[in-house]
DNA sequence: TTCTAAACTTGAGTCAATTCAATTTCGGGG
DNA sequence: CCCCGAAATTGAATTGACTCAAGTTTAGAA
């Protein structure tokens, strides 16, 4: 059996994982101490250590669990985009950018991706790399499904593209979580434009313009 | 006279900023404590936080410094730009790229960038925000002076573009700051890549592919 | 059932950033 | 030349993240 101990664990970790996001989303991640967090899980300051490098590491998997719920919506755009480039990124664009904001604050995107910039090297650090790279290979996804379905010219890099509008998309994201004021509608709006021309690169008939 | 006061005060600024710069890049960033910088600068430990809100601040005013100078070797690109748009638009990403590797180390970066995303609001933190887009301005000027020299299209919007292309650069250069493995070259190749189907559309001919 | 080693947990203690009340220095009015 | 208040400096005290040696718990062999 892996039995007990292995149960033991997931529920102690979950509990960490619960208590910090309802203690961060109320107190903010600076105003939450660890102290706090091991109370509320019911659990010692060591034990949190135990599972967590340090508290930005628990942040970031929090994000995570955050990035994998935006993945999965994605991907129900991409099994039925809109059946022209400009509408299909402008909705890939629109879930992402629109579900990061459902139970993080502005605050816990800032830490988190301080935190994973930091420390690239720590387990959630490469985690938080990884779902970036997921993120980024479902926008050229949707580009190549959009090349077969025939909506998009297929003597372009596919790749190429994806990947710079995914990290147009994620700068202009880093932009957004850095001023509280700014509405989530200016972002997209932003984004839309500076997509424009590269996406009529794309489009079957050239349009210009 | 302002005299005697603001003397002091520009000469305390200098001599804790160089002996930040000395032990950042000796002792790595982390590796430096402010008590150090405080002996080093012969000040103490309130006046450092007189001067700056905190650690990381310190560091940003540092590459604030690099940052500007990465500015002015742009303007030279700009001023005399080659004479087609691939060429152009690598050369300028080089010349920020490479510069900016000169005087900092990749820890540097991850701390700086890591802190001016985490306190936005700080002096510093605007600051560093100022200089992106500075950056992003450029590059926006080199495409406008490209169009004006009648080596780039007319009809595409040069603001947005530009501001693509930087930050899909900039994305790129966090992501590589994060590996400490990663060589220049590959970075510049990569880019490169992700920027050919762009540059493609900017181009008179639009040779295609 | 009993025993042991490995795997976990614990929380007092360490360490370094940051604060702030007391002290010192500067500028200029009398 | 002296004195006062504003502006700066100082470093001991505070704070909170993180460590680690000692103590518990579990799996499973005998």
């Amino acid at each position: 059996m892996t039995g007990l101990r292995a149960k033991h664990k997931k529920d102690r970790n979950l509990r960490i994982v619960e208590a910090a996001a309802e203690l961060f989303r109320s107190a903010g991640y600076e105003g939450t101490r660890i102290e706090e967090i091991a109370t509320m899980a019911e659990v010692s300051i060591g034990t949190i250590y135990n599972y967590y490098q340090n508290k930005g590491d628990i942040l970031v998997a929090i994000v995570s669990m955050e990035v994998n719920e935006v993945l999965s919506a994605g991907l129900k755009i991409i099994a039925k985009p809109p059946k022209n480039v400009e509408r299909a990124v402008d909705a890939l664009i629109a879930i992402y950018i629109e579900h990061s904001l459902v139970y993080l604050s502005k605050e816990m995107w800032r830490q988190a991706m301080a935190t994973s910039t930091q420390q690239p090297e720590s387990p959630f650090g490469k985690a938080f790399s990884a779902l970036d790279r997921a993120l980024a290979d479902q926008t050229c996804d949707l580009i190549k499904k959009l090349q077969e379905q025939g909506y998009a010219r297929e003597d372009i890099d596919a790749q190429g593209v994806g990947e710079m509008l995914f990290n147009n998309t994620n700068m202009m994201f880093i932009e957004f979580i850095k001023r509280e004021e700014m509405p989530i509608k200016e972002l997209l709006t932003a984004i839309h434009r500076q997509n424009r021309t590269l996406i009529r690169a794309l489009e079957k008939q050239l349009p210009l313009v």
